[in-house]
DNA sequence: ATAAAGTCTATAATTTAAGTATACTTTTGA
DNA sequence: TCAAAAGTATACTTAAATTATAGACTTTAT
């Protein structure tokens, strides 16, 4: 039940991209700064914000002072969104996506127990990722931040 | 968020093991009945209940009318100990393990929103196979035939 | 014009998954 | 006692996915 590392690094850099600035702008950020703060090879990282690009989840812009912006506000990215962009469905077996079903070849999908497990388990699934945006995970971040002061 | 063909196979064959005879008994079940009935290949199959018999959750009778029988009683065996055996770790992330945690390498784990968030996920997982036996599932399946009889 | 950025595509390196093969041991029963 | 039925053990192969690197190109600000 790994989450890939592309996976991992397209999460960690949107979560950076979400962090709020003293202006209300979305920060624009380059591939370098971010390779380098979270320490993610900076060509595979490329590939990554290029995908979340074509995507829609992010722009860009060229040139010097370019870099990459959330294509939308923070609270409006799961992600769920981002996991199925970079790593697919979020379900254990196909035959319990709704992205992207594929019969798994059971004799009978209705009375087949482990389908009948794994449903739960995607949906439990869902239910974390596709509920919570990068805004959740940012105030949750500054709840611990807080919580640490003291 | 994939479960691999060998956990889904051992999952497949361990709840088929686990389905109640007339009889008390455990059932004893050839690999051969296994790959027919469940269309997974035999060798491949061998070596999956080959890992969950040396991981003591099966055990085997060789020669004429042997085959292999649950270990322990259907209700103590949980779908979580046999995802582990066939798949490693639950959990998304290493650094959120509870069985084989290792550092993720992000600056400051306590305040890493990506961490926090894969916890919940991990926990929700968990609770959900390590919560659920194979006696369980079975239940389960009797329970959806009974809803279709109707 | 030049340097700083992203774009695009190819390819290399590594790992993992999935499946096959083969030689062996144990047990039963004709 | 020996042949057939079963599991044991390990090695090997193949294919695919993952992770990463490379290089040539485009856009933009100054």
């Amino acid at each position: 039940m790994r989450l890939s590392k592309r996976g991992e690094y397209g999460l960690r850099a949107m979560i950076l991209m979400a962090t709020p600035t003293e202006d209300g702008h979305p920060p624009i950020v380059q591939i370098k700064e971010i390779s380098q703060r979270e320490k993610i090879p900076a060509k595979f990282l490329e590939q990554i914000l290029l995908a979340l690009k074509n995507a829609g989840m992010l722009h860009s812009k060229m040139g010097v002072g370019g870099g990459y912006y959330l294509a939308r506000p923070a609270k409006e990215i799961t992600l769920g969104q981002i996991v199925r962009v970079l790593d697919g469905p979020l379900a254990p077996v196909k035959c319990v996506s709704q992205m992207a079903y594929e019969p798994c070849g059971c004799p009978d999908e209705e009375t087949c127990g482990l389908r009948l497990v794994m449903s739960d388990v995607r949906n439990a699934i869902s239910a974390l990722l596709d509920g919570t945006s990068l805004a959740d995970v940012n105030n949750r971040v500054d709840k611990v931040r807080e919580m640490l002061k003291t």
